[in-house]
DNA sequence: GTCTATAACGAGATAGAC
DNA sequence: GTCTATCTCGTTATAGAC
């Protein structure tokens, strides 16, 4: 791993625990072990940061999501493994990126907002796919549309991830998933 | 309003629309019209107004929650008007104090957490209250306990807030709101 | 590509006069 | 209760040597 992926490697990790505000490049030398204007020779600017972070985070999903979608399973099963993405995430104490920068939105450079709304409309887009998928093999028993169901799903995801984490209560996320998926695959 | 409110009015919306680690003591001094020193005599430090902020959000809140309990409403009446507080702050384009500071958790100091915590629990306990009572009047169509459903609801409005507020796309917020009422009050 | 040195600024906080 | 003056530290960023 070259060092502009180290330093990728750790300012991802930095953003998701504590939001782009709440790092510095003190912290990533640190990390990375060269001294802090070194970074500047492979970042600039920490909006230049920005903008390499959440795309990279895109592509990574993306590849992720190819897979996904590729395996051989029922629609419920490809939502369950989307949804343990974020279960990772919650074990390592970490926000999704793209929610992290969604908090700080306010406070970012403008450039880097494009690639976030990039970021949530691939996930909306994959969703509504998956659970499109689930309804018409009537997997699926959804009240209202797919791409619907799709935003709700996310927020409810990105929520559950931010309070089970600021309260130390895994079981926010866990029920939540478990009734999102209950809720899609029929009652019981 | 003396200036102890003042203050924590302005911090609130600086604290909901950029973050904790997001605005500084000059923000609040220019909006209030004192020095910066002078904030200290009423919030010695930063963590002391942290801590005001969140007791204060919640006390405003539970203000609120005993009003809707106390209408004349069906418990999807109430949800209805629970939501709309939420939609308030995404028109003032800004997030939930409790969820905002629930992304920041991390950088916070460990003495604002148990306000935070609690400001959730009784999100919580007031959402099982009102769901618990549609589905003893049958009103609401629940797989899943009360408690399960307040906590996937509280989850899913702050993450649509915090979606629509990044991408600017309110219908994200309008959508999942129409779908989690209609998702209680029966298919359709 | 990494280093030392340093600039330029803003942060939270304190002292002490009024 | 508010002020001016100041402190100390951390921040992003640049200059220029190696």
């Amino acid at each position: 791993m070259d060092m502009r992926e180290q330093i990728l490697t750790s300012a991802q990790r930095l953003v998701q625990q504590r939001g782009f505000n709440g790092f510095s490049y003190a912290d990533i030398a640190e990390e990375v072990g060269i001294r802090k204007p070194s970074l500047h020779h492979h970042f600039p600017s920490k909006v230049d940061l920005g903008i390499a972070l959440i795309e990279n985070y895109t592509s990574q999903l993306e590849t992720e999501l190819h897979r996904i979608s590729a395996l051989p399973a029922t629609a419920d099963a490809k939502l369950k493994t989307y949804m343990a993405l974020y279960r990772v995430s919650l074990d390592a104490d970490c926000m999704c990126l793209g929610g992290m920068l969604a908090s700080d939105a306010i406070t970012l450079d403008a450039a880097i907002l494009p690639g976030l709304k990039r970021f949530f409309a691939m996930n909306i887009e994959w969703l509504t796919e998956v659970l499109a998928e689930g309804k018409s093999l009537q997997h699926f028993d959804l009240n209202g549309s797919a791409a619907d169901h799709a935003r709700m799903l996310l927020s409810a995801l990105q929520g559950a991830l931010m309070i089970a984490r600021a309260t130390g209560d895994v079981a926010v996320f866990d029920q939540t998933t478990a009734l999102l998926l209950g809720n899609f695959t029929g009652k019981g």
